[in-house]
DNA sequence: ATTGAAATTTTGCATTG
DNA sequence: CAATGCAAAATTTCAAT
């Protein structure tokens, strides 16, 4: 899958004039593993010429719902081993600039506002121990911070991108057990 | 970045022959961002030619560096902006074949084994309230579950895949802090 | 949405520094 | 040993059915 900076139309972001088919939830499954397939390939897995596939492509980057195609890397290979999650408390309200700014290190993979008992939630990837110690210290050094909690990943058995499946939000109802 | 399929040669993971040299490192940070570029494009953020970073990118992914290149897509637009971690306590030891079936869900991202007050942290992206319930009650379903605890995205500051810093490890050694 | 065809791009190879 | 320039092959992408 190309470049397209020449060929797509110039609005970014637009609503979804069409809703999503079960087409497109296919191609998007597709694109959520494989995203370097050809078009001719990517054609052939859901049954479409390659200019069609392409057209529907299109339209998906247009309309904002594939945000960005990216290289998943492996945080080993690159020396960073250590997996964390960190829960951050704060006094008074937690979204301070100085959190926020956590945001451009490259050991922060996601930082989130969360409902809990906690305030926010960062998943950092480190390169070892030490290195969590100097991030967590230089997280109590931030105004308003009170507390943290760490869980470090022992062994990860799935990690990846949101995942279009081709069901729709089959909420189901609860039963009611009794006890 | 196309197919590579036919050109690769055929070992996958293999010990890196080389170690990831800065330029190596500036290659993995493009390529986490925008995968879409063109080896040309490529070549001319990183200083070299088309065919000397596709030599480059051939070998990180035949090292095993590059795992996948994938699409990201927007939660949102495919029915589901419900962002929640959930820690899953358990009776004795915890990877049971029936939890790590939870990999196979669409709406499981990540699931990891981990240390502190909690054995299991998963990542789920869901359509409502009432598709977590449902999650929920299906968690505590499977033999050992215990307990859980769930934590709902209110707004995400960034999300993003692991990033290739160019800077090396640098774990600063903490200075001690009299109190 | 498909077919066929043109324009870019990828990509292997020989060459050179 | 790695980067460069060229040429072949494949893919994207346009126009018309």
């Amino acid at each position: 899958m190309p470049n397209d900076k020449n060929t797509d139309t110039i609005r970014q972001n637009a609503g979804p004039a069409r809703p999503i088919d079960p087409t497109d939830r296919r191609i998007l499954a597709a694109l959520t593993t494989r995203a370097d397939l050809s078009y001719a390939e990517l054609g052939q897995e859901v049954g479409l010429s390659a200019p069609a596939v392409h057209e529907r492509v299109k339209r998906l980057k247009a309309s904002g719902v594939i945000e960005a195609t990216v290289a998943r890397i492996d945080g080993a290979a690159i020396g960073k081993p250590l997996l964390a999650f960190i829960h951050v408390n704060t006094v008074g309200w937690g979204k301070t600039p100085e959190l926020m700014a956590l945001c451009d290190l490259p050991e922060v993979e996601e930082m989130h506002s969360v409902t809990g008992d906690a305030c926010v939630l960062i998943k950092a990837r480190l390169a070892d121990s030490a290195a969590l110690e100097g991030f967590l210290a230089r997280l109590y050094d931030l105004p308003g911070v009170s507390s943290t909690q760490t869980y470090v990943a022992l062994s990860s058995f799935t990690e990846r991108v949101p995942q279009a499946g081709i069901t729709e939000s089959l909420s189901a109802p609860l039963p009611i057990r009794r006890r």
